[in-house]
RNA sequence: GGCGGAGUAGCUCAGCUGGUUAGAGCAGCGGAAUCAUAAUCCGCGUGUCGGGGGUUCGAAUCCCUCCUCCGCUACCA
């Protein structure tokens, strides 16, 4: 009975083209799946597209398209992304589908059945800054004025719509955070959303009368009118309508294990969400992942700024693989993190092509020198069987905490480990004093070693660990392996090849 | 404005509830080796631990204050 685990990252919205930070978030979560296939669970991955909303409506009619070919021209450009970075999702959704719309149709009804007191007409009249685009708090007012645009003038504005009575789950919210600790982390998250409740919670609304591009509310108002469901009652359910919800059998997969997502969405995901399933008598999700964000040099990447990176251009520089072990090993998970092309090449030339692609490099070839291209019989242990237990404990002890930046260090220790070990036990001095059994054991303790490594960072780099994983002569596919192999990769008795270099340097000339 | 986090070697950062000479990786300098993508290994770090004050036998680690940076401060997603 292996455990399953639905994980999920946030949908992108289909307004542009994918940058660097969907892809960050995207490899992300796909090294965490990756990972957890590795410890054997069924896992089942979660991507997809925003597609309704102002914005995408605007968008479109800029380009001349209704809003469904808008969206019909951005999710391939995503989906093509995805593949080239080898992002193994295993389901894609699209918020613009009659199957989604009627999952969050079922869920309003569902509440509308259940709590028919969380939903209410409300006209709601407030000042409104029109810098910010939105209603403004009395606690974000200062002398009149939006603390963040305090040269403009907000206006009084007036709107009717459907409401949900989010403050009814304040107590609730609050207990639940209090007593699931790990229910949102990192910890600077959940404590900025205890704050957020110990304030208190105003109520939302869910529906919006000036957009007709969404889900259609399933309820008019009392005068007739019919709205349109605004966008977070319309994006957050999609974690549930991708099960299939409420067609039997979404429930052999809700609730998720795992929602990843940025930072700036924590509280949609920790507080609005909660309360909507909630208000449903549905499950909560068991935990979620607010990761940070990647800027340039220390600036937030923006357009008009001119701080910006193309994609293509970080891909192509050394191949997608480099590019996600970069973001990954750079990248805190927990924490904001900066991409610059001097760390980028640093990282590639000293981690990737010196010191993992040139142990395998090593080892393969003196396992063909000095023994014919059979991986020979280990003999005993040796200190790099304490090196990798070592380096499989804090590798397990970082990705079962998210922190991916330190499963690639953990991995990478055994990588310098492996090197010291050539360097101490000189291979080619064996070979030459005919010192045989020294030898074997030299080669099979590094051929074990080299597939170790391997596996540990096949989470980081899929595509260039399936090669060595062929190189080594191993059966599978180091994408169908699990950890237990890590303790016994079995690579003794391997006839194995020698690739050409896993992470060929630019010639020195650049 | 309010709440919260951070400021440690050139760079990126570890240093939990105070206690031997403040650490790691990268970069830099010197040496060794030659299996390997001239790839590796070994050795070398006196840094006002943001400034000032305080508590203590003793503080990077606790308290106060100031400076700087960042996050949150509810419906663009």
């Amino acid at each position: 009975m292996t455990r399953r685990y639905y994980l999920t990252t946030a949908i992108d919205y289909a307004n542009g083209e994918p940058h660097l930070g969907h892809a960050f978030e995207k490899v992300g979560a796909d090294c965490i799946a990756r990972y957890h296939r590795l410890l054997g669970e069924q896992v089942h991955f979660l991507i997809g597209m925003d597609e309704h909303g102002q914005t995408v409506a605007q968008k479109a009619e800029e380009r001349g398209l209704t809003p469904q070919q808008q969206v019909d021209d951005i999710a391939p450009r995503f989906q093509a992304m995805w593949a080239r970075l080898a992002i193994s999702y295993d389901q894609f959704i699209r918020t613009a589908t009659p199957a989604h719309h009627a999952g969050v149709i079922a869920l309003l009804e569902r509440i509308f059945a259940r709590h028919p007191d969380d939903f209410y007409e409300h006209s709601y009249e407030g000042w409104y800054c029109v810098g910010c685009e939105s209603f403004k708090q009395a606690a974000e007012i200062v002398d009149g004025h939006c603390v963040l645009h305090p040269t403009r003038t907000l206006e009084r504005t007036q709107e009717r719509n459907w409401f949900f009575r989010l403050s009814h789950y304040r107590d609730f919210l609050l207990d639940w955070h209090r007593t699931h600790p790990e229910f949102l982390q990192p910890e600077t998250r959940r404590n900025e959303i205890l704050a957020l409740l110990e304030q208190g919670l105003e109520d939302i609304s869910a529906s919006r009368a000036r957009f007709a591009w969404g889900v259609p509310l399933p309820r008019p108002l009392s005068n007739g009118e019919r709205q349109t469901t605004y966008v977070w009652f319309d994006a957050l359910p999609k974690y549930l309508t991708a099960t299939g919800f409420p067609t039997p059998g979404w429930e052999t997969r809700w609730p998720a294990q795992l929602h990843v997502i940025g930072k700036d969405i924590t509280r949609f995901h920790a507080v609005i969400w909660p309360a909507m399933l909630r208000a449903a008598d549905l499950p909560l999700p068991e935990r979620v992942w607010a990761h940070g964000f990647v800027m340039f040099r220390g600036e937030k990447f923006s357009k008009s700024a001119g701080v910006r990176l193309d994609l293509d251009d970080a891909i192509e520089r050394f191949g997608p693989d480099a590019f996600r072990y970069f973001l990954l090993r750079e990248i805190p998970f927990d924490a904001d993190g900066n991409f610059t092309w001097e760390r980028f090449e640093a990282r590639y030339t000293a981690e990737l092509a010196d010191g993992y692609g040139n142990l395998v490099s090593r080892v393969l070839s003196m396992v063909s020198r000095y023994a014919d291209g059979i991986v020979p019989e280990g003999t005993g242990t040796t200190e790099l069987d304490a090196a990798a237990t070592e380096a499989l404990e804090a590798y397990r002890a970082a990705m079962d905490g998210e922190l991916l930046h330190e499963g690639a260090a953990a991995a990478f220790r055994l990588v310098t480990r492996a090197n010291a070990f050539v360097e101490e036990r000189a291979p080619w001095k064996l070979a030459k004093t005919g010192d045989t059994a020294a030898l074997h054991e030299t080669l099979a303790a590094l051929a074990e070693a080299v597939a170790r490594v391997t596996a540990l960072l096949s989470p980081f780099i899929p595509a260039k660990t399936e090669a060595v994983w062929r190189a080594l002569g191993l059966d599978g596919t180091v994408t169908d392996i699990t950890l237990e192999r890590v303790a016994r990769p079995g690579t003794a008795g391997r006839r194995v090849t020698k690739p050409a270099p896993l992470f060929p340097k630019p010639q020195t000339a650049s």
